[in-house]
DNA sequence: TAATTTTGCGGGCAAATACTCACAAAACGC
DNA sequence: GCGTTTTGTGAGTATTTGCCCGCAAAATTA
C-alpha cells in the first residue's frame, strides 16, 4: 500500500508488458484494428504488435465467448435432462477431429463457475480434481470475491508426499481472490486407521465440514482401466485397478470408485480414499465436467446413481450417453 | 418434439444457417481451427467457411472480452472517483485514431448490465436513450431473466408520433427475456397541461412509479449546441437550443436539461419534457454511459450535480474530465 | 570485467484470411 | 409461368498474419 509510480510507465517489468499486450489485444479484437495499425498507434514494429496480440491470447487476457444456442446441442441437453435426473445440463459442440478434447467444455464450465462467483451472497464452492476441471479454472477471469469460500474435496498428495499436478484450488487462488481451502491430505491413506487419524486433524475436519455444506460442487469423472486417471497418474497400481474392475468398478469421482449404478464399491481403495465423502444433494448443484468416449460408462454410472445432478459435456459424449 | 433429421443438416432456413455460423465460429475461435479445416469438417468450401465465421462475428455470436486491468485506465478511474462523488467508475482504453468512438464503452456497459441481469433477486432496471446505450444493448448476450423488470425512462416518439431510432427497451426485449416497459409517450408534451394529462394515464403512471423505484439506472448524456443529440435528432429546434444555451444549459439526461452545476434549467423545454423525473439516489446506482470531447462539459455538470453516481467512459474523455 | 546465455527485435516469406467479381439458384412479384 | 431481385457460391486476388532466422541488447555468470 505504499506509493506507486504507475504514471512513469518505465518500470519495464512484466506488468507493463502485459498492459501493452492488453492494449494491443483490445485494439485488435475489440476495436478491430489490423496489427499494422496497432503497431503504428503503439509506436512499435508490426512484428512486435503481432507478438503483443498473441501474448494477450496466450496469457488468456482475451476471452472469447460464443453466444448462440446451437440447435443440436440444445436438443441433446434437453434429452439428457429428460433421460437422467439432472437439474442442469450443458452440451457444447465437439470438434469432429478431436472429439475427446476438453476444448470448449472448459469455457462453458468456467462461465458456470463465474456465474456462481459473481453472486453477492457468500457461497461455499467445492472442487474435485482432473484435467477438465483444471482447464476450466484456467479460463476464469481474475475476480475479486472475498465473500466466497473455495474448498477442495480431496488432497493432492501422492502417498510419498509429492504433489499432483492437477490440484485446482491452488491454481484458482491465482485468479480468484476468495478464501481457499486446499486439502492437506494424500489421495489415499495407508490404512483405515490412518484415514481416521487424518480426518480428525482439526484443519482437515474443518474443511470436510465446509465441503459437506458446499452450495455448489464441481467434479471431474474418471474412468477405470488402462486409461484411468487414477492409474495413469500413479495413485493406484495395475493390480489394484484390475481388482477394482473385477469388483465391478466403472468410474470414479474424487477418487471414490463406484459401479454401474453409481453404488460405491465396498472395500478395496474405497477403504483408504481420504477425499470428502460424496454428498448426494437433491437441491445443491453437483456438476460433473467430463467428456470423451472413454468416460461414457463412468458418466452413466454417476448419473444413474445421482452422484451428480448437473453435467457439462460435449456433443459427441452426449450422443454416446443417449445411445446406451 | 417430432422426429428431426438434424444429422442431415438440410432444412436450410435462417436458424440452421446461424447455427452453422455459430458452429464455424466456435471451431475457429474456441477450438482454434483454421478456416480450411472448418470447411472440410462442415463439408463446405473454404470461402463459405470464411463467410460463416464472419457472419458469426457480424451477428455478434462471438463476444470478445478483455480481462486485464490496464494500468492507465485503472488510474484514471481511481482519480475520477476521488474527484467526483462517484460510487463506481470504469474507464476503457481509447482507440487513438477515433477517440470519440463508443467502441469498447459499449462492451463495458454491457458487461455491467449483464452483472445486474444475472442477479437472482428481482430488480427493476431503468434505461434512458442514446447511441452509446443502444450500442451497449447490442453487446448483450441473449439471456433469460423473467425475474427482472426493464423500464424506459422516457418515450421515444417525436411530436408527430413517429418513433425515434434509439429506443433501447425494444432492442433489449429481443435479447433479454424480462418484463419490459417502454414508455408510450412523446419526448416532449405540447404544454404543461398535456404533460400532466399524459402522466396521469394509468399505464404511464405505473411506469413512472417503476422508474422511481429502479434498483439501477443506465443513462446517456447529451451535450448542447449544434451537435446536441436533442437538436440533431430533431426534438428541439435551433431557436430552442439557442434559448437553452443562453439560459446556461450545458447538458441533458433523458431530455432533462441542466446547467453547469447540474441544476435543472427552469422553464423552456424542461416545462414540457415528459420523461420520468431525475432521481438523485445516493445509494441506488445511476450510471452514465458517455464519451467524447463534445460531451465533457455536459458530463461534468451531471457529475457535479450528482445526477449520476456511476460512470462508464473512455481514456481520453476521462483525461479531459480531470483536466478541468 | 569479460564471456556466455537469454531475451527481444525487425526482415523476409509462406500460410491464412478477406475481399471482389461473375454466376447460379432460390425467392418474389406480377 | 416468367422476369426480377435477392441470396449464396466458387474462383481469383490483395491483404493480413504467423513464424523462422539472424542480430543485438540485456541479463547472468564466472
Amino acid at each position: 500500500m505504499t506509493g506507486r509510480d504507475s504514471m512513469a510507465g518505465k518500470n519495464d517489468n512484466d506488468v507493463s508488458r502485459l498492459d501493452e499486450a492488453a492494449r494491443a489485444g483490445w485494439l485488435y479484437y475489440v476495436a478491430g484494428n489490423t496489427q499494422d495499425e496497432i503497431a503504428r498507434k503503439l509506436g512499435v514494429s508490426r512484428q512486435s504488435a503481432q507478438r503483443l496480440v498473441s501474448l494477450a491470447v496466450t496469457e488468456r487476457l482475451v476471452k472469447v465467448r460464443l453466444d448462440h444456442p446451437i440447435a443440436r446441442c440444445m436438443e441433446l441437453a434437453q434429452k439428457l435432462r429428460e433421460r437422467f435426473p439432472l437439474q442442469s445440463c450443458e452440451v457444447v459442440p465437439s470438434d469432429p477431429a478431436t472429439p475427446a478434447s476438453i476444448v470448449g467444455i472448459a469455457q462453458a464450465a468456467a462461465s458456470e463457475m463465474e456465474r456462481h462467483l459473481k453472486s453477492q451472497e457468500p457461497k461455499i464452492i467445492a472442487f474435485g480434481t482432473g484435467r477438465a476441471l483444471r482447464a476450466s479454472i484456467d479460463q476464469l477471469p481474475t475476480m475479486d470475491c472475498p465473500q466466497h469460500k473455495v474448498v477442495s474435496l480431496l488432497g493432492n498428495m501422492m502417498s510419498d508426499g509429492s504433489a499432483s499436478a492437477y490440484n485446482v484450488i491452488i491454481r484458482m487462488a491465482d485468479r480468484v481472490n476468495a478464501r481457499h481451502y486446499p486439502m492437506p491430505l494424500p489421495v489415499f491413506a495407508r490404512s483405515k486407521r490412518e484415514r481416521e487419524l487424518l480426518h480428525n486433524q482439526e484443519p482437515v475436519h474443518n474443511i470436510l465440514e465446509l465441503a459437506k455444506d458446499a452450495d455448489v460442487t464441481f467434479v471431474g469423472v474418471g474412468n477405470m482401466g488402462e486409461t484411468a486417471p487414477l492409474f495413469v497418474d500413479g495413485f493406484v497400481s495395475r493390480d489394484e485397478m484390475a481388482a477394482l474392475t473385477a469388483a465391478g468398478a466403472i468410474g470414479e469421482i474424487t477418487s471414490w470408485v463406484y459401479g454401474r449404478d453409481g453404488d460405491l464399491i465396498e472395500g478395496l481403495t474405497n477403504d483408504l480414499v481420504a477425499s470428502a465423502p460424496l454428498a448426494r444433494s437433491p437441491d445443491k448443484p453437483i456438476i460433473a465436467i467430463a467428456a470423451g468416449e472413454a468416460k461414457v460408462d463412468a458418466m452413466l454410472g454417476a448419473l444413474r446413481g445421482r452422484i451428480v445432478n448437473g453435467l457439462i459435456t460435449n456433443e459427441l459424449t452426449a450422443e454416446r450417453l443417449l445411445a446406451r
